[in-house]
DNA sequence: TGTACATCAGTGAACGCGCGTTCACTGATGTAC
DNA sequence: TGTACATCAGTGAACGCGCGTTCACTGATGTAC
C-alpha cells in the first residue's frame, strides 16, 4: 500500500494473492510462478527473495488457507454454543462458505497436490482445522445413545466427505455442473437427513 | 497384440492406456502427450494420426471411463433387483469399486478439468452414468411417504457427493489421508446413516 | 542537516528443458492383376 | 506365385514457446556519524 517504485513493500503477500487469483482462474495446473510474478508487477527472479520456488509459493497459499479455514470454523463452532446442534450446523455451513468465498485457497489446499506433510507448520494447520470439525462432531454425538453411536472420527469424516463432494461436484462449474439445487441447500438438506439418521434430529 | 514393427496395430488404444497410467501415476497435470507416446513406444507425432491433440486424448480416456462407469453401475443396479434397497446399495458400492479399480479413468473424468460438454458423445455417456444413480435413488425413494420425500435428483446428488468426497479425501493418498477407516466402510456406514434418516432403514 | 556507507529487494539477461504441434518423408502392409 | 502400386501409419527433424531457476548486477532505502 505505502511504498512504490523499486522496492515493492509487501511483495511476499502480493505474490501469494496473485497465486490465489491464478489458481482460482486457471486451476492448480494453470498456475505458474512466472505469471504470478508478472501479475504482482515483478520479475520472476524476484520471487526467489521470498520463496524457495514454485511449490513453496503454493504451499504458503495453502497454509494461509488452512489457517483461515480453521479460524472460520472455530468461530462458527463457538457462535453456535452452547447448543451442540447449532454449533455443529454452523460449522458445516462455514465449510461451504469458505469454499465459496475463497476458492483459490480451497483449491490450493485440496486440489493442488501439495502434501499436507510438506512442512510441520502446514501439517499443524491442517490438523487444527480438522480438529474443529471433529470436536463439533464429538460434542454432538454425545447426544446419541452410546450403543449406536458411531466413532466421532467417522461421523466427522462423513460430514467432511459430503461437504467436499458438494463443493467439488456442485459448487463449481466442473462436470455435470447443472444441478438444479443450490450447493448450500444441497449440503444443508444432506446433513439434515444424515443427522436424522443418527437420531439427532426429529423424524418429521 | 498381434502385429509388431513399423505399424503398431492398435496404437489408439495403447495411447489411451498409456495416458491412463500416467494420469494415475502423476495426476492430470503430470500427464503429457509426449510421455504417453514414449510409453506406447512411438514418436509424439504419431499421436496425431489418432487424436486431434493432447486434450482429445484425455477426453477419450474420460469417455471410456464414463462408459465403463455407467455399465458397472447399471450392472450393479440390476443385480440388486427386484429389491430397491439392494439395488441402490449395490450401485453405491459399484461407485467406490470403480474409483478404486480404475483411478486413471476416475481422475480423467472428474479431476482433469475436461468439460463433459466437450463432445455430445462424452456428454451422453456422463448423463447415462448419472441416470443410473438417479434411477436407483428414484426407485428407492418411492418407499418414502410422499410428504417428506426429497426430490430424487437431490437424493442422488447427496449420495454422489458423499461418494465422491470419500473417494477424494479418503480413498487416495491426498490430504490428511491417514483416516482410521477403510473407504468402503466409511461410505457404507455414511450411506446407511443417511438412508436411516430418510426412514428407509430401521433405526436400530 | 548532510554525507558515506551497508543492506538487500528487485533487475535483466541467460540457461537448459520438455512441451505440443507441423511437416515432408519413408517404408510396411495389403490388394489388383 | 510374383510384381506393381496405392494406402497410410509412423518417423525424425524442426519450430516456437513458456517454464523454473541462476547469476552478477543495480539502485532505493535507512542508518551512523
Amino acid at each position: 500500500m505505502s511504498k512504490r517504485g523499486y522496492h515493492h513493500g509487501n511483495l511476499r503477500q502480493a505474490l501469494v494473492e496473485a497465486a490465489l487469483d491464478l489458481i482460482e482462474a486457471k486451476g492448480p495446473a494453470g498456475f505458474t510462478l512466472s505469471e504470478a510474478a508478472k501479475q504482482a508487477g515483478v520479475t520472476p527472479a524476484a520471487v526467489y527473495r521470498h520463496f524457495a520456488g514454485r511449490d513453496d509459493l503454493i504451499a504458503e497459499a495453502a497454509l494461509q488457507g488452512y489457517e483461515m479455514f480453521g479460524a472460520l470454523m472455530e468461530f462458527a463452532y463457538r457462535s453456535g454454543q452452547p447448543s451442540a446442534l447449532a454449533a455443529f450446523e454452523a460449522t458445516g455451513r462455514a465449510y461451504l462458505a469458505f469454499a465459496r468465498k475463497h476458492p483459490g485457497h480451497y483449491i490450493a489446499m485440496f486440489e493442488s497436490g501439495i502434501s499436507v506433510n510438506r512442512t510441520p507448520e502446514l501439517a499443524a494447520a491442517a490438523l487444527a482445522a480438522r480438529a474443529v470439525l471433529e470436536q463439533a462432531a464429538k460434542q454432538l454425538s454425545e447426544h446419541i445413545p452410546p450403543e449406536n453411536r458411531p466413532p466421532a472420527a467417522m461421523f466427522s469424516a462423513h460430514i467432511w466427505a459430503m461437504s467436499h463432494g458438494v463443493v467439488e461436484l456442485f459448487a463449481r462449474g466442473a462436470p455435470g455442473s447443472a444441478s438444479p439445487f443450490a450447493p448450500e441447500d444441497l449440503l444443508e438438506s444432506g446433513i439434515g437427513i444424515y443427522l436424522r439418521g443418527l437420531g439427532l434430529l426429529p423424524v418429521e
